[in-house]
DNA sequence: AGAAACACTGGAGCCACTCCAGAGTCAAGC
DNA sequence: GCTTGACTCTGGAGTGGCTCCAGTGTTTCT
């Protein structure tokens, strides 16, 4: 199969394909006549394993990990459990973050009721302040921020 | 004061307030004889206000929106609400998403209680197969992922 | 006077894509 | 055989929000 019929069958982009293949994510397929990509099944599902990753918000290096334990089929798991706790870990503290982050935010809103001049807006009033500012030091985490 | 001592007063970085200026997000500073950045009150205030907002998670472009509003006191102030709503829109929304994707990695996660081979693995197993794909398809959202 | 600490600029790197231009390939219809 | 259109190729730039670097200059302290 070509490149596009590749994308759509693992649900993934044919940019996407190409740049994973770059980076070794996915090995280097046959080539046809024409210099054309040429997949057969088990890149299809390569792929499908890499975006089921991916849709679990996994990281490129956290799939390359999982890669190279389901390329070795003999080796032990342990360390497949490890990545998943990790980022089960990591998925959890966001949470976490982003609840008080809300209820921050929520808190901040309150602050300005109507509309009104800039000047007196709560809201900018607050922010502008340095007592409003959450003690949110270390930002830099794996699961990372809001954008 | 110079751009280290501005760094501390606002909980900032050199590069970063170098980074700001930039992109316009900080006004260009008076200059010592050295060609030091020499900076007043006004920019800390600036500074602190953009970290703020930074810790709430808001984009640059959020920032600047409300710094419009920051720097024209007499304007209405609707404008700073729909921004805040629309941030709080997002994070709750996130918030969401995480939340079901910590379910789905529980879950997988319990498909592999001890050590095997990887072959056997049920957590390897189950990202592999079609049907384990969360439905997760549009994952691009201001809030955004999980790294 | 020399060392240490600070600041300057311009540019590269990070992540995981996404989009683009300009060129080439291929199948179907006329 | 020729055109059209869909597909593919490569290399490179852009995204956000920094962060780090090399190589150079300035200031401060001893």
């Amino acid at each position: 199969m070509r490149i596009g019929e590749l994308a759509i069958a693992a649900q993934s982009d044919v940019d996407t394909i190409r740049y994973y293949e770059k980076i070794g994510i996915l090995h280097k397929p046959a080539r046809t006549e024409g210099n054309y990509r040429y997949y057969k099944g088990a890149h299809v599902d390569r792929l499908r394993f890499v975006r089921h990753c991916r849709a679990l918000d996994m990281t490129l290096d956290e799939v390359r990990l999982l890669l190279q334990f389901r390329d070795a089929p003999e080796s032990d798991c342990a360390g497949v459990n490890q990545v998943l706790d990790e980022h089960i870990g990591h998925v959890t503290e966001r949470i976490e973050t982003l609840t008080l982050l809300e209820k921050e935010l929520r808190r901040l809103r309150r602050q300005c009721r109507k509309a009104l001049k800039a000047k007196d807006c709560g809201i900018l009033v607050e922010i502008g302040n340095d007592a409003a500012l959450v003690g949110r030091k270390a930002a830099k985490r794996h699961v990372a921020g809001t954008h």
